[in-house]
DNA sequence: AACGCCACTTAGCAGTTCAGAA
DNA sequence: TTCTGAACTGCTAAGTGGCGTT
């Protein structure tokens, strides 16, 4: 009947844990939702992350499979049958061999030691030189493999695609306090060669392939107990409420802890993404107080807290991370802000007419570089000079601090604060200050646009980067020969409409009045066209090394952009595809047009 | 305070899919 | 219908920060 008095054709019901939503759309109208519940804030105290919890176990990877008898490893010249454990571990290398990975001789070196120790006796009594090692033939077959799964028919490719599909049905979901949900990782890593970021020093090494014996388990007790694969025990079955994951192995290349947890659309990630962005929010209230307490510690007579403050500063103003010390010699070296060296500031009294100006450069997270030139405090100057005196270029900047001790502090001037929500805070201000700039007379591209850049102010205060796609320079001219196109046929239009115009006073006839009215909307449409392509042009370039995912994802709180979208009409598709749209369902769920962060 | 361990978030890359242009 | 480039998804490495122990 509701359906009916509306003039709905389609209506359905969506049911989160916490509320349900009614949704349907009104002919000719915007998308109608109606709320019942709500999400919860916050949750249980006692730090009980689930009441019950059951699920299938992790999916293995595909056992491994022999190369055919006609396809061999060469030494020294010579084909060479290896034992089925070595040869597995050959195929890795042989996969990657057009991969720059594999030219560099830390990679090389570390494989070798890890390959050999993978053979039998006979095999690493006579396989000693790697330079004699040919994985070339290898290394042809799957290529041709690949080529092969290319071209299979499309009939294949969907019997493929269904059995994922089953797969996933099956293993992608568990039960949490009766609730189905999405697992994120369902799928153990499988075994491979170790590619860290940078300049690593462990990669090459050999990954293992993990077994159930590896494996803890996670759930309920009163729950059905996932069946391990036939023939294998898992490590061990564990019961604790207290965490969320719901599998676990230690890896073998750095010895850290794998997980296996759930995706951002459930219930238990949106609310600690919700907390998460509230605790920024608190952030903002306090700020003003903050930086006044962090600005009076320049001037302590303890080194110690002189430190603390310009560090915060840096946390502050060019949203740095915390800098957590790292085991020397086991990763990359990259630092943050509490483990930057001397060696990666220069001081500047004056550079480019800008007084007291830090320039900083260094590896950060994933080894991106961090390169800027800031203009400072004058009082930070001066104390970063102090911090440098009598110092070697790779001693640490800040000697007397740490992240503990500094996340400890921060915690001292406002409960749940920590050197990460103020990047946080910092960009989803900077995201709702771009935003708030922004007028409703745009047209539609434009807005889109402008969301971008607001996105990509972020982006750039947060040093989210990412290598120029191959195609760039290809896909920019193919653009520019488009826009060059679009130009050549505006100038003939509006030759055209001259001509029209002055055909039109001449001989006022209807038909050639229609003419004119023709070609001026030629014209205008041309011109809007055109401008769409210099639009588009701008973005891209603007857009060539930036990655606007990472900030959407982790840093701006999506209610602000779900608010924007409502106040000026732009549908929420536009901003967040599908996943994101799943990822953010809660904010999506609770904001109206006037959030403010 | 130092250390080691653990749990969880944040990050870029590569392969795949999709949509619009030719 | 085919091709091309962008968008999306999955993957897993690399951070942050808390806690208990010494």
């Amino acid at each position: 009947n509701f359906k009916q008095s509306l003039g709905v054709s389609q209506m359905c019901f969506i049911i989160h844990s916490k509320c349900i939503l009614l949704r349907y759309t009104q002919p000719g109208q915007q998308v109608h939702k109606i709320c019942f519940g709500r999400w919860e804030e916050g949750r249980s105290q006692d730090g009980k992350k689930w009441k019950t919890l059951e699920h299938k176990g992790p999916l293995f990877p595909p056992e491994y499979e022999p190369l055919p008898q006609d396809v061999s490893f060469y030494y020294n010249g010579k084909p060479l049958r290896l034992s089925i454990v070595a040869e597995e571990v050959a195929t890795f290398y042989a996969k990657m061999l057009d991969h720059e990975y594999t030219s560099k001789e830390i990679f090389q070196k570390n494989f070798f030691t890890d390959w050999r120790e993978e053979m039998t006796a006979e095999e690493r009594d006579l396989i000693c030189e790697f330079s004699k090692c040919d994985f070339g033939e290898m290394h042809r077959y799957f290529v041709e493999q690949s080529e092969k799964k290319k071209d299979m028919s499309k009939e294949e490719k969907e019997v493929l695609k269904e059995e994922t599909k089953k797969l996933t049905e099956e293993y992608g979901y568990c039960l949490l306090d009766g609730h189905k949900e999405k697992i994120g990782n369902f799928r153990v890593e499988p075994p491979g060669l170790f590619r860290g970021r940078g300049e690593h020093p462990k990669m090459g090494k050999l990954k293992k392939r993990i077994l159930p014996e590896d494996i803890i388990i996670n759930c309920s007790n009163d729950s059905k107990t996932p069946e391990p694969p036939k023939g294998h025990k898992w490590k061990e079955v564990r019961h604790d409420d207290t965490v969320t994951w719901l599998a676990s192995w230690v890896e073998n290349v750095q010895g850290s802890i794998k997980y296996i947890m759930l995706n951002p659309s459930s219930k238990l990630k949106g609310e600690k993404d919700w907390q998460k962005y509230e605790i920024a929010r608190k952030l903002k209230l306090k700020v003003e107080t903050i930086r006044k307490e962090y600005e009076r510690d320049w001037k302590s007579k303890e080194m110690k807290k002189r430190q603390k403050g310009v560090a915060v500063y840096f946390i502050d103003k060019l949203a740095l991370r915390a800098g957590n010390e790292k085991e020397e010699g086991e990763t990359a070296d990259t630092v943050g802000c509490c483990s930057l060296r001397v060696e990666h500031i220069t001081l500047h009294k004056e550079l480019d007419g800008q007084e007291c100006v830090v320039e900083f450069d260094f590896l950060g997270k994933d080894s991106i570089r961090y390169y800027n030139k800031v203009p400072v405090d004058k009082r930070v100057f001066k104390n970063l000079k102090l911090f440098m005196e009598n110092k070697n270029p790779e001693d640490d900047l800040f000697d007397r601090i740490n992240t503990t001790y500094l996340n400890k502090t921060l915690n001292n001037s406002m409960t749940g604060l920590t050197a990460k929500v103020f990047r946080t805070y910092n960009a989803s201000t900077t995201l709702q200050e771009q935003l708030s700039k922004l007028t409703s007379r745009m047209w539609h591209a434009e807005k889109l646009l402008s969301y971008n850049r607001a996105n990509r102010a972020v982006a750039i205060l947060c040093n989210h980067q990412r290598t120029a796609p191959k195609t760039f320079e290809k896909s920019m001219q193919n653009l520019q020969q488009k826009i060059e196109l679009k130009q050549k046929q505006l100038d003939e239009a509006k030759a055209e409409l001259k001509k029209a115009k002055s055909d039109y006073r001449e001989s006022k006839t209807e038909k050639l009045k229609r003419l004119v009215e023709q070609k001026e909307k030629m014209v205008k449409r041309l011109q809007e066209q055109l401008k769409k392509l210099q639009l588009q042009m701008t973005d891209r370039e603007e857009n060539k090394v930036i990655a606007l995912g990472t900030s959407k994802l982790n840093y701006l709180d999506p209610r602000i952009s779900v608010a924007w979208c409502k106040k000026f009409d732009v549908p929420i598709e536009k901003i967040y595809n599908k996943t994101q749209r799943d990822k953010f369902a809660w904010a999506i769920d609770m904001t109206n047009e006037d959030f403010e962060f």
